[in-house]
DNA sequence: TACTACAAGTTTGTCGGCAAAATGGCCAGG
DNA sequence: CCTGGCCATTTTGCCGACAAACTTGTAGTA
């Protein structure tokens, strides 16, 4: 028997998903946007019924919104859907830190603590854009070292669908300096093994980023 | 312009997605059991591209599982899984309670009260199947009054993973006295608009659930 | 000029069909 | 009697096609 593994990942609909989740991360696609199945096809080179299968998928992903005979259209997040979703982002990554806190592993930690020796070089050599990925990458690897799959599916779907605000907000100036503190000191704790304080400082953290978007509310 | 809506539920896929969904919550189908599409096509009189676009549906859910080129199958949910699940439920529904002691309407409180007196005529009664019924509505409304639409739709998502142990776990004798004070409390906190107090009443209340399935894990 | 009705073109909704892969039974060999 | 490989059946993977619905552009009339 061989070792091979066979996940549904394999099936094309699932590989068209995959891709266009990833499209909608680096903000290929406008909300709203139509997506029509026959651009799809042609440009996955696969049929009409594989296309609207992988639609569904990013349907339950939350990410499109589906228009009866008219289109599939990349879902609109209106700031106050954000801002509820940023809320709810919060409060599981604060569960995930309270796990990364308990179950984090020697690897894990020394993981950090490279990701945020490179986010102080980014913050001198003033590379937002590289900041924002390796702060994510931050978020990626606590929400791993949890081992709490659950939280983490819901992180990740919860973020996919945010990824649009939060490149907006990614672009603010002054922001890494703001966040570099909180990252410090979460790794800190969670290092530590202190629960207690690895979940309240994912919470100020996070309730930051809810913040900035409420202040986005006024600014529009 | 006539008023009538157009909403993605009218159309077939949904539909059977929707049933397939209450067909879950109602237990009708063993965690692991397959879904033949062939079936499911007699079963709702739809042909197999509506059935798997159903099926596709029901996996951003994350109620079934798919292996490639055998079948579909009902997702099997291990305990660990339920459990960490139930820690999510719990903090997102945390958020929903802060949030319904600030926006109840008199609307939600009148009802909320009501299905506390029917809750308290079901244990006079010993009508457990009722009951946990009127908890799920009670769950539900205090969801609705919160206005938290991001969080409510995860809430609901969630829940309905779950309803394979909830059924298993409302099935446990004296439950209903344990939880009507909790319940009692927490429409009182949401009456008076104490946030704080609401969310640590659910906060509690739903961590007595995971608890439940804690214990679970000892017995099996 | 503005508004309605109609018609052509585009896009989605659903179905059946064929090819590929896995399951299970059967047979031959040890 | 057990084991291993082969074949038929079942079921899924994917595609093309036809029908229905919506959109857009146009012509005709008040």
């Amino acid at each position: 028997m061989t070792a091979k593994q066979i996940l549904p990942e394999g099936r094309v609909p699932y590989q068209v998903a995959e891709s266009l989740r990833a499209a909608f991360a680096r903000g290929e696609f406008v909300p709203g946007q139509r997506l029509v199945e026959a651009e799809l096809c042609e440009r996955y080179g696969v049929g009409r019924a594989t296309v609207r299968e992988a639609l569904r998928l990013l349907d339950g992903d939350g990410l499109v919104e589906v228009v009866p005979h008219r289109a599939t259209r990349v879902r609109t997040l209106s700031l106050a859907d954000a801002i509820q979703l940023a809320e709810v982002v919060t409060v599981v990554e604060t569960l995930l830190s309270r796990h990364a806190a308990l179950n984090a592993t020697k690897d894990d930690i020394t993981r950090l603590h490279e990701l945020l020796q490179a986010m102080r070089e980014a913050v001198k050599s003033f590379d937002p854009l590289g900041y924002s990925e390796l702060s994510e990458e931050l978020h990626r690897v606590v929400g791993r070292a949890s081992r709490h799959q659950a939280g983490l599916e819901i992180s990740k779907r919860l973020r996919l669908q945010l990824a649009w605000f939060h490149q907006r907000l990614s672009l603010q100036p002054g922001k890494p300096v703001e966040t570099t503190a909180a990252h410090e000191r979460l790794v800190l704790a969670i290092a530590n093994g202190d629960a207690d304080l690895a979940e309240s400082i994912m919470r100020e953290h996070n309730e930051a980023m809810v913040s900035a978007l409420r202040s986005l509310e006024q600014a529009v």
